[in-house]
DNA sequence: AAGCGCTGTCGAAGCGCTTCACCGATTCTC
DNA sequence: GAGAATCGGTGAAGCGCTTCGACAGCGCTT
């Protein structure tokens, strides 16, 4: 391996100078700039990481703590983390990638070993056993979600209230008065995730305002318990025109089961995700929906860091505005016409009869 | 931050014997070590990356090289990350995550500034540009997947000849002799990714044998692409029976436009899969498949990585046997009685009542 | 009793870099 | 034209750790 003694004596100049050549710390005149990067170049030199991070106490690099479960909301957690990846290489940090497996322990790991000069969180809970941790660590944070105390911590999310309202508001002017939410897993809820109880938040205060009802479920992904619950809720409701779904692997499995029904997507009832655009585009029915900006949470959350490191100041919470598409899977609600008792229209919907598919 | 020199006065011993004590490399006295240890734990001493690796010229960091293109075979690229990271970790290592954007020079700057001390790559292609770069660093690497010229390299994968030979083999063995091959998308095959065309031709090598005539069509994902493809396919092949689809984002389409077509499945085609259990498990339709051991292959390749800085040696490529499992949407090749002309069964299966879905 | 090999500990060198203090040579300022 | 400020460069002191060689003390053997 080449050194910077090398190339300082290849260039003919001291080692300080090749660092400061390095950092751009001082000037340096154009010329011996020219001769110690050509050293560089012939020598191929490349700074050595563990030298620079115990002279500098820096280590450049950015420590990224993913959930554990492999099995919940999988494509945002991995398009976030390749968007925290690409940033942070872009501000010169390379990401070091924690699992949970660990857990708050993992903080205590890093901050002490100096292996990172920051942490960003994702899957934050409402009460995270992590944050205290980080607290008294000292070390420079962001959070990926937002959890019930947001002091000192900077905080990067989708605004889900906003979010829950907005795809209110949109079943509501399209005449829906009966709105089913499936929601996340029920361990989601328990473990006090906060995103999904915000979006729950946010869409029962703009149905109280639009004059909705609301009625929340929580759903496993899966044909199984989307069956059940699909059952339940029109059992319950049976008038229920509009769903809002913010749980991807309970996607599908709705359209499909809702088909199967002989309810026709959105002519009978309308649905509504909150998933990534990947999900709603290549669903059986391209989906109406409130894209998760997975990048732009990733990119933001690296942003802020990289912000803090520089010791500038930033907002303690930035949460990004949600942004609703229509798609193909909303429509007017079904003027109250007569049913067949249970809640759905007699006669017309058949399978493969209304042809909203693009294949047709 | 406590340093060793602390903790070796604290405890009254040398720096060095605070070392050792760490390291286990010299035998230290029960008496002395206890007084180390328990220091240590009362100061709250971790020690620090940085001064560790310069010194020992060992940063126990793995580096990890995802593809960059975030769009394919997500799923199955997270499982192996997040195996990657929780297997290392139980080996003392931590993760780098470098995303595929850096392009080889990513291979140069971590191999030049010894940021690690091993690679694992993801997404091999056949004639990988980072191979080069990576054998003339020297660092310790593995790869998960195959490249043509394997020497000095060890890899990891999934036996994907075998695992078209399995499919091929179920598939003859209930009867099926007109077999349509979903492929991945042509982009795939064009980066010579050699997964693909390995499963290709132990697909066709088996079919040979076994008297199956074998139609091969990539594939994009989504309802539009399989569309097109299906009907291609039906028209140079009405006969065709069986399906294998090595493709993520064409499996649920597949099955709803089957469905759509009403050509049952299975009683009417069969479809084997070659995907992650929980793709398959989770489809409307349990698949039969053959999985792809995600979390297997990222265990296994940092245990190759492990043994390999450890100085054992190891084999050059370790293929792992795939094991298919049969779920609902194999069964016997339907009897070939009177077509409506187009190569699809007369009458019976319309949708909705085969109820091979578990909701039934 | 001298010599041997162990074991447990220590001191010191140094890993490759950053950064501070210092210094000569210019250039500015009044 | 004297003093101050600036520029471009150097030397040396560490950053916190690992590891090598030295060595004291011990129990053996002969």
């Amino acid at each position: 391996m080449v050194t910077l003694a090398e190339v300082a004596q290849h260039a003919g100049v001291s080692a300080s100078t090749v660092s400061y050549v390095l950092s751009g710390k001082r000037s340096i005149s154009a010329s011996t700039r020219k001769r110690v990067e050509h050293s560089i170049q012939q020598l191929g030199y490349h700074p050595n990481a563990g030298a620079r991070a115990l002279a500098s106490s820096r280590s450049n690099i950015i420590a990224l703590m993913v959930p554990l479960r492999t099995d919940m909301y999988v494509p945002v957690m991995m398009e976030i983390a390749i968007a925290v990846a690409t940033t942070a290489r872009t501000h010169g940090y390379d990401v070091l990638l924690l699992t949970g497996e660990e857990g708050p322990a993992a903080v205590r790991r890093i901050a002490g070993s100096s292996l990172a000069d920051a942490m960003i969180l994702m899957d934050v809970e409402l009460h995270d056993e992590r944050l205290p941790l980080l607290r008294e660590s000292g070390r420079t944070a962001v959070l990926i979600g937002l959890p019930a105390d947001t002091t000192g911590l900077t905080c990067v999310d989708l605004d889900f209230e906003a979010t829950g309202a907005l795809c209110v508001e949109h079943l509501a002017e399209l005449g829906h008065r009966e709105i089913a939410v499936i929601g996340e897993a029920p361990a989601v809820y328990e473990r006090h995730t906060g995103f999904a109880e915000r979006t729950v938040d946010g869409i029962r205060a703009k149905a109280r305002r639009s004059g909705a009802r609301i009625l929340h479920r929580p759903c496993e992904g899966g044909y199984a318990a989307m069956g059940t619950t699909l059952s339940r809720i029109f059992d319950e409701r049976p008038g229920t025109t509009g769903f809002i779904v913010q749980n991807e692997a309970a996607v599908e499995p709705l359209l499909n089961l809702l088909r199967q029904q002989g309810r026709a997507v959105p002519e009978d009832v309308s649905v509504v995700a909150i998933c990534p655009e990947q999900v709603a585009t290549g669903a059986s029915v391209r989906l109406t929906s409130v894209a998760i900006p997975a990048q732009e949470m990733g990119r933001r959350s690296v942003e802020q860091v990289v912000a803090k490191l520089a010791g500038r100041d930033t907002e303690e919470v930035e949460l990004l505005a949600p942004e609703l598409t229509v798609r193909e899977s909303t429509g007017p609600a079904p003027a109250a016409g007569p049913t067949d008792g249970r809640g759905r229209p007699t006669g017309s919907a058949t399978y493969g009869g209304t042809g909203r598919h693009p294949m047709g």
